[in-house]
DNA sequence: TATTGTTATACTCTATAACTATA
DNA sequence: TATAGTTATAGAGTATAACAATA
């Protein structure tokens, strides 16, 4: 992540844009996702949630029964690490394990009525943050945005 | 960053993109972020840079005399954390910390001869790894999107 | 033999506060 | 009084290896 320690228009490093740094995909890639992440963060923090763990809240809301390990997958985390966070979801009451029928070592995660409820709430002020984040962009622009990147973060 | 601990498809993660998250804007900015990361730190590793370091000597070799502040600004980094960046490549002869005669309380960061020479080099690298990572999408797709993160990357 | 979830550990990155020298 | 660079440190995030239970 990256929060905003000086607000960038502070000197000039506009021409710091003109360098081709400034064109490289990568790096706007970078910064949009670090203006993304902070503002995302911020809207989720009153909720007790951050984007990692509202993305696993999300999965289990809708339905689509996941694994853990499907979780890690999806979300490009090692497993151990979904261990942490469905730890502290399910200690919130927000989210069980459900043993796998078909597979008793796995573990399906679902999300509680009290799950849900946080999930539509915070939802809500993360739509509103992502928002303010594009509002330059014309809703066309937005689907089309989505549309260039999905083709680079689908497997 | 992430790497990639799990080819994603192993499992049928496919019905995961069919949740809201995989039609999220912040989670698809995300995702195609840690692909480019991975691959671009790749990429740079045998010259012995990360996306940070590279971006440091990249704005030094275009030569427009950053301090270590507009370094901080401009990367959305903590100055502490340039001084480090900037450690480390002034340690390899790569760049030089110049002093401001008009502020003599700021260094003015420039290439070395062998900072440009590393520089082209792992460029070359880099906008390979890069060009592979969208090679899905056509030339006038690339630019747009470019201009559509720009929209969001910049202050 | 391979895989799921788990634990433990080391490492990197990030955030924060303080200090100095200049302005 | 404010700013540029620096240092130190604590915290969050990440990678890695090992283990028990199950396939």
């Amino acid at each position: 992540m990256a929060t905003t320690p000086a607000p960038d228009t502070a000197a000039g490093t506009d021409r710091l844009w003109a360098s081709p740094l400034g064109s490289d995909l990568s790096f706007l890639l970078a910064r949009a996702n670090a203006a993304s992440l902070a503002a995302g963060n911020a809207a989720l923090a009153p909720h007790g949630l951050k984007a990692r763990s509202y993305s696993v809240l999300e999965l289990a809301v809708a339905d689509t029964r996941p694994s853990q390990r499907e979780l890690a997958a999806f979300l490009r985390l090692d497993p151990s690490q979904v261990v942490a966070l469905v730890d502290d979801l399910q200690s919130r009451g927000l989210i069980e394990r459900q043993p796998d029928p078909n597979d008793r070592r796995a573990n399906v995660v679902i999300a509680t009525d009290a799950g849900r409820a946080l999930a539509e709430a915070a939802r809500a002020s993360a739509e509103s943050a992502e928002h303010a984040l594009h509002a330059s962009l014309a809703p066309a622009d937005r689907a089309r945005l989505a549309e260039l990147l999905r083709a680079i973060a689908t497997p």
